[in-house]
DNA sequence: CATGAATGAGGGTTCATTCAT
DNA sequence: CATGAATGAACCCTCATTCAT
């Protein structure tokens, strides 16, 4: 071999190397996150518990640190790509609807849809609080957005950006707990985002109409964090 | 001394010390509620940590346990005094109201206005998230009570309790973050229980109406827990 | 009354005080020294737990202080008590038989039909281990007598007292700990006590013979501290 | 280096260290074990006490319970590990006596040579009590075996396993005892080993002729536990 | 990069004993 | 004498993070 072509196997080689490198990389990201989702789930708020999570992912803690500088930093992963895994599901039925009194109804509802399906979520979101929706676009830019068209819009009444957030969250995060831990009417989470519409400014009967709707069936993909965690639950 | 008097006097003595002893028991009970009101509104959630309460109360670890069993003790203690003072100066003022809707819209207004005033319980609340409020009368029984009535008397159209519960305390909890950690209107109070209302089922124009009727400056008794909590700051 | 009289009927009175308080005093050791027993047979050796003791007894931290210094000092009280009792009931019967065999056989029949009899012997002797009967006449005196009897008599052929001692209550204890806690045969104590002959040096078919002379059924008096105690058992 | 023989250094430097890790692991556990046993042998039964492992070995908290789940797991560690010292060393004197008579009286009067010879575990049997032998195959497999066997053989006339090993450890246990804190004649161990013969229905003159065979001086290997835990003495 | 032993601050709880009233 | 609040030393256990190999 030419001294030549070998310096230029060297570069490929190392660029092979390089890449395979990044995709180990991101897969071992994505198993710790997915294993952390679990841990969380299953445990409290104020869990996470790095040990448990190593010991679900098979990897020792030096590798963990490796990945997240600290155990915060990994909650914050996990919630905002549970709060991307849901956006992206549910947006793509929604933004299909222009108006935003629509969207606003059917993001809740299908949000719900969700949480009744996937029980991961559901535990993640109950155990996790208010925190567990913080990060990620969903509670940043999605819902924000569709407000302000809305109160642009002249659709709903309400005076101000985080006030309308407040009313809807709020009602949702409480939600989340009741339809895990109460036996309530299969018409609740339609109720609810009646209401949440309700104090939004909508009228009633327009409310109710929006929210009486059918829905599509949403399924997470199969790629899903959902579906990845849920494959390394202890068999 | 006679036999006799002697006797009689044992027995004022021993009257005199156990009320005496009993005052003491109070004191110091309040004591240490009132420092972990102190420790527990400056730290998190998961604060409380017994070993910061005894050194703010300045008393010992066994001090502790003689009135609390556990840490959790304490904490349920400490948000029940916090629901029950709340409600010692909101009820006298809300109950004279019959109007179910007139009372949820002072109740939520009063309530914001103490939390505009006393910062340890802004704080506190803030903090505690739904824990901070789920003990004492105030959410379990007082607020139940006039939605239900709301309900009976078809002033909310609101389908079930526990419907009306997560409308209500969602947006407040919420709420008490936003008035603590944003810069927002005056009228914030004012519109949130507004459109608390309007989720409830009440008419837009009626809700404005209920919502913007002056209130009274309450305050709390200068005996009450924040006074004294907050005498206890570090000086 | 005159001035004379009148000292008089104070003496009279004081002597009656003090009676009165010495018999008060007596009764309140009694009753700690029995709650103890029981707060120890039901938990370990390192048990006592003056806690428990005082609530059983319903009497002050303070109170037990004023009758023992530590809470090694009621342990003592305790075993003492244990072993004199044992030695009260046991005693009588065994001092009839003038030869030592027999009665370091009998006494040790004598003292395990008690402990079958007698749960709260049962569980003291089991779990308070050596210490338990390290206290008290009964090791301490009666059974050395007998032993060094026995020796001079010619009829044990061991060669110093503490061998014959450890020969004696080393199996003993574990016996105790044996008819608690597994199946045995009915005729283990008697197996056993042969065996503790025969160790000391008494041929065989006379140590089998010394055990199988039939035993009276002990009774422990009315009046006893086993009684005594069992009647403050938690109803 | 080529992409190959890298991949092989690697492997070699994982066995290396692995290795390497695996015997550091073996001697913090020892380090802990001897440092327990110190620690156990100074204080009493309740002692082990982590904070003084801890502190002897130079470790910190978490080591300890990186290595131990509490200190009853140490406890039992450091139980197991005596008896089997023990075992190692008279085991192969006493198994080359057929006889099950003779082998008993070897195999205490062999321990009490070794008591008497080393302090530390003497401190330790004695301190620990019942529970100090309750663990490993001496009191477990070993001992059982040559009574039964004895048994079978009609060497012994005692009636079950049960009577036999407390007839065997009962006296030991407090031979231990005494030969730790009373002066007694040099011939103690051998006079108690003929006697628990006897009690097992040996004739005394062949009990003590058994034990009076003279004995070899048996020495813990200089790697045992002992000396290990003795060189970690308070210089 | 991976590994996993070691760290140690952080928290929790118990219980014998003292002492002012 | 009785009382019981207060004390504080003595223990126990967890878990995020670091670092040598």
């Amino acid at each position: 071999m030419s001294s030549q072509s070998q310096l230029a196997s060297e570069k490929v080689l190392a660029d092979h190397r390089s890449r395979v490198g990044a995709e180990r990389r991101t897969r071992m990201r994505a198993c710790l996150v997915e294993c952390a989702l679990l841990v969380f789930a299953e445990h409290g708020v104020d869990a996470i518990i790095i040990d448990k999570v190593i010991k679900t992912a098979g990897v020792s803690r030096g590798t963990f640190y490796n990945y997240f500088r600290t155990d915060g930093d990994l909650f914050v992963a996990v919630a905002t790509e549970v709060s991307d895994e849901i956006l992206r599901v549910v947006n793509p039925v929604v933004v299909q609807e222009p108006d935003p009194a629509a969207r606003v109804s059917l993001g809740i509802r299908y949000v719900f849809q969700l949480v009744k399906s996937y029980p991961l979520l559901a535990e993640f979101l109950d155990h996790g609080g208010q925190s567990a929706l913080r990060y990620g676009k969903l509670v940043n830019e999605v819902v924000p957005r569709d407000l302000s068209k809305g109160m642009a819009a002249g659709r709903f009444t309400v005076r101000s950006l985080r006030l309308g957030l407040d009313l809807l969250l709020g009602p949702v995060l409480l939600g989340f707990h009741t339809i895990l831990t109460e036996a309530v009417d299969d018409d609740y989470a339609e109720a609810l985002a009646a209401s949440i519409l309700m104090a939004l400014g909508v009228p009633e009967t327009e409310a109710r109409r929006y929210c009486s709707l059918p829905l599509q069936t949403l399924r997470m993909p199969v790629d899903s964090l959902f579906y990845r965690a849920e494959s390394r639950k202890p068999s």
